[in-house]
DNA sequence: TCAAATCCCATTGACGCCCAATATTGCCCA
DNA sequence: TGGGCAATATTGGGCGTCAATGGGATTTGA
């Protein structure tokens, strides 16, 4: 089992910290991630979190862009600036910092949902609207694929 | 962790200081830097921040300026003839001179944000306004990746 | 001589680190 | 199949350390 997989709603005790799930703990030791590297996503209220290779992956792509054009400042902007880095203590917790209360709009819960090679932070009534949101876009598209493709629906922020 | 990441929102003192973040302090520390300077960006209200390898990598950009031309001269002459050396105090803060503040247009806040390599030096809500700017840029490109991608194109979802 | 820069020390509060209590899970055996 | 037990996950909180900050004293320089 190396797979981040399923969803966890953890609570953020008085201190402001969260209790990793153990089944996640347990794909970071079999992977070997030491230290954990947190990513706002670019259009959701979540953030991404991995190991080291998870901005590797970002840095060989910038790494690939014009130095000095745009696109690759942008790109160097947004990970390097809009992410952070994550420290857990020996009980497996992690700190809830503003940085991620502010982006995923989190209050007192937590919920992980596993993403495969990494995971995600959500907001646990947020993830609720935004999973209901891809399901009904997934259906129309489905309905839609049987007809002409005509108006695709507006994507309103979860809120 | 040798690379600077994340950010950080810092209060002037009724002296002018600002104390560098204790992360940053840590990454300059690993990264042998002992020598602090600001360069103003070009393009933005903001300053680069690191040491002296910072300088060359404005070098290189200069020198890949065509020689015939007046840009790279204007480039140098605005680079070298308004750079400033910084000096942290024993508590590692650093005195924010009226260079630094007429070109960020700092009052009492400045934001400390990871770059990678180096660092840069914004007023909070100019950083803000820019970081939602620098998504957009990204999220367009990306949705413009994905159409290309997909051929047939699926309606992409409007922003 | 005055103002600004620098050095130094004190205070405060956040954070990391540690240990303890409790809840949950999975396993073994009758 | 159900109960009991052991291992582990989750939670709570004490405490020391260090970063962040404030401000006084001293030096520098115009």
């Amino acid at each position: 089992m190396d797979r981040f997989l399923s969803t966890a709603v953890m609570n953020i005790d008085a201190k402001g910290r969260v209790s990793v799930p153990g089944r996640f703990r347990q794909v970071l030791a079999s992977r070997h991630i030491q230290e954990l590297y947190a990513l706002r996503c670019l259009d959701m209220p979540a953030l991404d979190v991995g190991g080291p290779d998870l901005l590797d992956a970002y840095e060989a792509r910038i790494a690939s862009e014009d130095p000095f054009l745009q696109t690759g400042d942008d790109m160097s902007f947004f990970i390097h600036g809009d992410g952070d880095f994550l420290k857990m203590d020996a009980e497996g917790r992690l700190h809830v910092s503003d940085f991620i209360r502010k982006h995923a709009q989190i209050a007192d819960k937590i919920a992980f949902v596993g993403r495969g090679r990494h995971f995600q932070i959500w907001e646990p009534e947020r993830l609720a609207t935004y999973s209901a949101e891809v399901r009904a876009r997934l259906l129309k598209l489905r309905r839609s694929q049987l007809a002409t493709a005509a108006g695709g629906a507006p994507q309103g922020e979860p809120e």
